[in-house]
DNA sequence: ACCTGAACACCGTTCAAGT
DNA sequence: ACCTGAACACCGTTCAAGT
């Protein structure tokens, strides 16, 4: 049941997602393979209940119900997205592909959506916005996690200097810009990326809504 | 060779990311998959070429190196992107977790980031604007392929019907915009998210550069 | 009635044996 | 010298056999 969720979020955040099988999981559970499926209907279902109980994790911001504006309100929103994900980085790649429809994941959709509507934008657009900021936070999360088993850790180390030591005729920008491009501070570039598409949005909506307006 | 790698997507674009094993590649060649090993080191390594050879297929822009305002300079980069990887949309769960380093992949990033520095911004800003579109367009690609294995097709199917039909009570919003939030125009919200970021980037920078400035 | 060892049909990768 | 069938050590899942 859930311990079968916790045992397989421990392996998979002690030892990586590869890590995890049936057979390692009942291991870890001092079971046989067999009797996982007593419980449990997939392997798949195990990794889909797993990520919904990292979001459940997830410190939704207390400022979403206080009189706070809206857009540090949405930006707390985002970071402990961001945050909660990269507390278990080695789960992070089962987020391609697939939109999270867990329990948890409903209810941080459901929080965000209310947030900006009750910031005064109309819900249709409020959906865009929502849909905008998450795919953005995905993608940047994706980027900083450890690499899945497709790329060998080695060339993340060795970015850099593999960046620096292209041909420089071919890649100028990306051979003089290999630090910025490798040894970057995360924290602040997802705040700047972040506040790029809040600033599209307060120049988009032209909205600056009344504080802390009560949803209901 | 690059024959492995074609039929590797061939394999990857007919039947799914799951069907290709270094069996199926063999007999899709018409040999033995002892043989692959003398052409390939492994199959991450097929599957980090394959990836690669869709960004290669990427049609860049051409306005890239003409006279036109870097905004649509920008978003058609981005929408090249985007479109390129819908192309093959069971490959994109590659993306996750790791940062495509293959030579196509360093082409375009090579011309966005000579593009916008060319636009007038400061290579490291010009870096930051870089990671920040190429991380929304990657989320929302992961967000609009199909499943990967993880999730089962029937789910994306009856999404609406699912949202629909959560309590109320609990899920106001989400189960209010079950239809915006499922049966939406992706092209258009792609554009929306996008704009967002864009329009972000002129408040951000104050900066309305010079047409079309040759880059040296 | 509940549990599970052993089996089935797969993997990626290797290597001894064949040509 | 080059190629590859067969094997190794794994998978996810199932089911007959045990308690």
């Amino acid at each position: 049941m859930e311990r079968i969720v916790s045992a397989a979020l421990d392996i998979i955040d002690r030892d990586g997602l590869d890590a995890l099988s049936m057979r390692t999981l009942a291991a870890e559970l001092d079971t046989g393979t067999a009797t996982l499926y007593r419980y449990v209907n997939s392997k798949e279902e195990v990794l889909v209940e797993a990520l919904d109980a990292v979001l459940g994790e997830i410190q939704l911001p207390e400022t979403y119900s206080q009189a706070s504006d809206w857009r540090s309100q949405v930006a707390a929103g985002a970071t402990a997205l961001r945050d909660g994900l990269r507390s278990h980085p080695n789960i992070t790649p089962l987020l391609a592909g697939s939109v999270p429809i867990g329990p948890n994941a409903l209810k941080g959709r459901e929080a965000n959506l209310d947030l900006l509507i009750n910031a005064g934008f109309a819900p249709p657009t409020a959906v865009r916005l929502h849909l905008a900021i998450v795919h953005y936070v995905i993608g940047f999360v994706l980027a900083e996690s450890p690499e899945s088993a497709v790329y060998g850790t080695q060339y993340k180390r060795t970015l850099k200097r593999y960046y620096q030591r292209l041909p420089a005729d071919t890649y100028p920008s990306i051979t003089a810009l290999a630090d910025q491009l490798t040894t970057r501070d995360n924290d602040q570039e997802f705040a700047f990326g972040l506040d790029l598409i809040l600033d599209g949005i307060e120049r988009h909506a032209g909205v600056k809504p009344a504080r802390g307006r009560k949803t209901r």
